[in-house]
DNA sequence: ACTTGAACTGTATAAATTACCAGTAACCAG
DNA sequence: CTGGTTACTGGTAATTTATACAGTTCAAGT
């Protein structure tokens, strides 16, 4: 795509400092300056080669028209994605399956929380998990015993408490009218999808 | 400090929005432009204005040398207040219980959530509301039949489902361990706090 | 009635800024 | 060896932009 030169990611870095300094973009004199050139002209074309580029956009006639793009650097928090309705043979961390965007602080959950999982049905109900709750979800392999895991079996994602005892590993629910689920490694697939880092719920559900 | 008019705070939020859109703030002919003045010296006359008042800063001789100051009106907003073990006879919402605040959006919950309460006891268990979980809060002295609600008897605070029948309220728990608590409002004093709009809880209880 | 401030119109101009021309020099790929 | 990119110097015309000066209107204090 686009590979900068040193020089390059210099001046991309100098345009970035300007707007968190100043509020606005640089001129081309200001750039001139800070870099010493002796010709605006070197800052012209460094502007022009980036925005070739695609990591800028240049608005003509326009005084410190630059603008930013790939927000690789500076982001627009969206929040952590919902994850609802997981159909059967997904993968769960899809698109398709992003309902919206919750505004969280992802760091407000130990481990950080990655995405928020639509809870389905009541099989966590004595661990305070109800239907239609969002689980915070933290993208990991491992589970240790006693954990609250997503976890796919086959093409079902469930939640339940995590057991393990060599390669026989038993899904426990919270809840006397659910039975646990008995799976062996050997022969059968388990994937874990994440850690249950903590909960949200809204109002309607209450 | 700075009671900005209407019309300086229509202005305020077009440069606001011009920053959003473009990546640097406008020029007083786009202001101009944008607002339907026949003179630049208009937008001129109302950014001197806004410097006066403090909300954004001018640097002379430079094009667009716009700067948005103050952010307590849209930046960093502090997040909710988590209020915790609330004393005996002192108000629920005070600083003295702020123990820490939980960058969320406010609006995820209907109604919109003002604090965060740190929920004590099992009392609620049933209804999915554990031990140490945070309790989005409404402030409102107004409940209606079968909704949670944060109610203040004496000098104690709890959450309860509120039900009422003429001058007498039932707060009821969702556990069978705990009994009912039956209130007169002729003779006892119940004072409302709040209704239950949503639930946190972070990953240590899970 | 007088003053002050807000919210403009209208005109003007110096300074800031963009955008382009014409070069130089180095490097790399085909 | 030739064309393309990078990285500049040096200069300038055209345009954009900030900002000053001179007014007007209206509403709110005092």
């Amino acid at each position: 795509m686009h590979k900068l030169t040193a020089r390059q990611q210099e001046i991309l870095e100098l345009i970035r400092n300007f707007i968190a300094e100043s509020g606005f973009p640089p001129t081309r004199a200001d750039i001139t300056r800070a870099l010493g050139f002796r010709s605006p002209n070197a800052a012209e074309s460094h502007l022009r080669a980036l925005e070739k580029k695609g990591v800028i956009s240049l608005r003509a006639g326009s005084s410190r028209g630059i603008r930013l793009l790939d927000d690789s650097g500076e982001e627009q928090d969206p929040g952590l994605p919902v994850i609802g309705q997981v159909a059967a043979g997904s993968p769960v961390f899809a698109q398709e399956h992003v309902r919206e965007r919750c505004r969280i602080d992802p760091g407000m959950f130990r481990p950080r929380a990655d995405y928020l999982l639509a809870v389905q049905g009541m099989s966590m109900r004595d661990a305070g998990i109800l239907e239609d709750d969002l689980l915070a979800v933290h993208r990991t392999s491992e589970a240790r015993n006693g954990q609250i895991v997503v976890a796919r079996l086959q093409d079902e994602v469930t939640v339940k408490r995590f057991q393990r005892d060599g390669h026989h590993v038993r899904l426990l629910p919270e809840n006397p009218d659910y039975t646990p689920i008995d799976v062996d490694l050997r022969t059968e697939p388990l994937v874990i999808e994440g850690l249950g880092v903590g909960l949200i719920r809204n109002g309607e559900a209450l």
